[in-house]
RNA sequence: CGGAGUGUAGCUCAGUUUGGUAGAGCACUGUCUUCGGGAGGCAGGGGUCGGAGGUUCAAAUCCUCUCACUCCGACCA
């Protein structure tokens, strides 16, 4: 490719609205422009870049086995409401109406469509199991996109669905896309892991994440510094703390605390450490089913002042409203008599769930129950019972791993894979049956596999760029070589030159961005340009070098350049370049 | 959805407080000079100041409404 015959969009500044590298140099280099919020178009550029990470995808998914499919984007209501989810997906999901008045939705995932597509062409477990991938564009009308297309509305998702007559072969195809996924992310060369993931909205039991590590990531993930454990955040499980509860050493004692609100001011303000302080969080609990009035039932969850509450743990809990709310000031106020700075386990009268480090406290902090007070040298058992014990919190760094082996560390994390066991949730729904050797009917087992494919290239710059600009690896680079002439204009033999190893280039199979625009563009335009977007080879032919029969090359990432004679020049790039076709 | 903020040329932004002919840099077009790290001169093109309504002799500027976008939070497969 000429650049004179190219659309290069690159900008010397960035745009003001983008905060992630990723997103700055995305608009940068000229791979994207947004057209509406978490909507955007790929230009030229950044298209050639997410069609090779297409390919990889698409590569190792048929190399395990699976079938390639493509689905409509927008889907009929009716398969929702068969599923259960039209009522339950929310605002994310974007409805529309037909000129018939009929409802449809742009598919936030495709379960419904595959399940479907699958219980009217397979019947028999001689075609199990079976896995079939799509990789097409979803929408999900995110409440708040951010960073580009790492959270983006309309986004590009490799996603896979399989079918089973039982669990033990599930699991060989969990294990089969785990691997695959790995294949995936290594070719990608990210640094990445796999962690234990919470399964959410989707359903399901056993799911894994796979994050590249990054410090823009949204997500915090948890791994072990002595095993193999890594976990998300949400699912990261906090052990109790191995010694017993110390006993009671002193009195139960009320103190004025006037205008003493935080965790942090109570500590100061009594001049002691947040780790001896209890913090009280009201959340609505569960309605019973023969509750008699409208009130709602309230439950407080107990923590050790310096931690954090993990949501998703709490909303599991049996009692526990899901998804996890908290109380109004209103009907805290009229149900405990206080404002929620003032709220203490000592006298409350609702369940009361107490998080394991917290519940191994003694001659703690808490409030009184009373505006303006709080209780200290307070005591489990002697002064308050916890109604349960259980694991409430976010882990911290430095926690024992769960599995018993190490300590905790925490990284942040770019979700780019994502895998799960469905079991029989969708194909119990939508009355999936399948006949088995002996002719009875069974309901098939499913697990479903999807990669972020626009977000890989996202995350891919997250990884790899520096301060002039993306840094791409050769097997999704737009281009290989930028072929950068020098005084063209003055020497003709440079054009020729050019001319020359564009041809013998582009035989070898490697990728050239011939950069001729004329005189007029300055070599440090084109240096900054070709540094800007990326090429991970450069090749730089001038009068000067030309006069010893050589010609100047520099991989990216390199700080010097090196003259290779011309003779070879070709020959050496196709070693240099890994991965061309 | 709650809180905060921003909309003026393709991009980055001044101008709004105190109403009075719409600006700069970069980018773009033509031309001359320059030519190994984002060159310089000259000449140009480009904006109904997000939109609607109002106040006023006069509105980018003041008032009302509205739309869009961004950030923080909540939420999220």
């Amino acid at each position: 490719m000429r650049t004179s015959q190219y659309l290069l969009a690159t900008t010397r500044e960035t745009p003001a609205d983008a905060v992630v590298v990723s997103h700055q140099l995305m608009l940068k280099a000229g791979l994207i422009r947004k057209l509406a919020a978490g909507m955007y178009t790929w230009l030229p550029l950044g298209l050639r870049v997410l069609h090779k990470v297409t390919n990889i995808v698409r590569e190792e998914m048929d190399k395990s086995g699976a079938l390639e499919v493509s689905m409509p984007v927008v889907q009929p209501a009716e398969l929702w409401h068969e599923s259960g989810r039209w009522d339950v997906m929310g605002d994310e999901l974007q409805r529309f109406k037909d000129r018939h008045d009929r409802d449809f939705c742009l598919g936030p995932t495709h379960e419904e469509v595959i399940t479907d597509l699958f219980r009217n062409e397979v019947t028999s477990y001689r075609q199990l199991p079976i896995n079939l991938y799509q990789i097409q564009t979803k929408f999900r009308d995110e409440r708040r996109p951010r960073f580009g297309v790492m959270r983006a509305r309309e986004f590009t998702m490799k996603d896979a669905y399989s079918f089973h007559m039982d669990k033990a072969s599930l699991q060989k195809t969990y294990d089969l896309m785990y691997a695959t996924y790995q294949n995936i992310f290594n070719r990608l060369g990210f640094e990445f892991r796999a962690v234990v993931a919470d399964s959410g909205n989707i359903g399901g039991s056993a799911s894994h994440e796979f994050h590249v590590l990054a410090d823009s990531g949204e997500d915090q993930i948890v791994f072990s510094d002595a095993s193999s454990y890594a976990a998300n955040m949400e699912m990261a499980t906090a052990l109790a703390p191995a010694e017993a509860a110390p006993a009671p050493t002193k009195a139960l004692a009320e103190v004025a605390t006037p205008d003493v609100k935080t965790i942090e001011d109570v500590a100061a303000f009594l001049k002691l450490p947040v780790t001896q302080t209890l913090k009280t969080l009201i959340v609505l609990g569960e309605k019973t089913d023969d509750a008699k009035d409208d009130s709602q039932p309230l439950v407080a969850l107990v923590l050790r002042g310096d931690h954090q509450l993990n949501e998703i743990k709490a909303a599991k809990l049996a009692g526990v409203h899901s998804p996890l709310t908290f109380a109004s000031d209103a009907q805290i106020q009229s149900t405990l008599g206080c404002l929620p700075g003032s709220i203490g386990p000592v006298g409350l009268e609702i369940p009361v769930l107490v998080d394991r480090a917290a519940a191994q406290l003694a001659d703690f902090v808490c409030g009184a129950n009373k505006d303006g007070f709080h209780l200290t040298g307070a005591n489990w058992t002697r002064d308050c019972k916890p109604t349960r014990v259980e694991d409430l919190r976010n882990v911290v760094e430095g926690d024992a791993s769960p599995d018993g082996n190490g300590r905790l560390q925490i990284r942040r994390g770019i979700e780019v894979g994502h895998i799960f066991q469905l079991g029989t949730k969708y194909s119990k729904a939508m009355n999936v049956l399948v006949l088995d050797e002996n002719g009875r009917t069974q309901t098939p087992e499913m697990g479903c596999y999807g990669i972020g494919v626009t977000r890989i290239v996202a995350a891919c710059i997250e990884q790899c760029h520096d301060e002039k600009g993306i840094l791409w690896p050769d097997n999704i680079a737009p281009f290989h070589v930028a072929l950068i002439p020098l005084n063209a204009h003055k020497t003709p033999r440079v054009a020729e030159v050019c001319e020359q190893l564009y041809k013998e280039l582009a035989a070898a199979g490697i990728e050239v961005l011939l950069d001729d625009r004329d005189k007029k563009t300055s070599p440090g335009v084109k240096f900054a340009d070709m540094e800007l977007i990326g090429i991970p080879h450069r090749l730089v032919v001038s009068d000067r070098g030309l006069e010893n029969d050589t010609v100047e090359y520099k991989a990216r990432k390199d700080a010097e350049p090196q003259m290779l004679p011309l003779a070879q020049a070709v020959e050496r790039l196709r070693g240099l370049v890994k991965n061309a076709r």
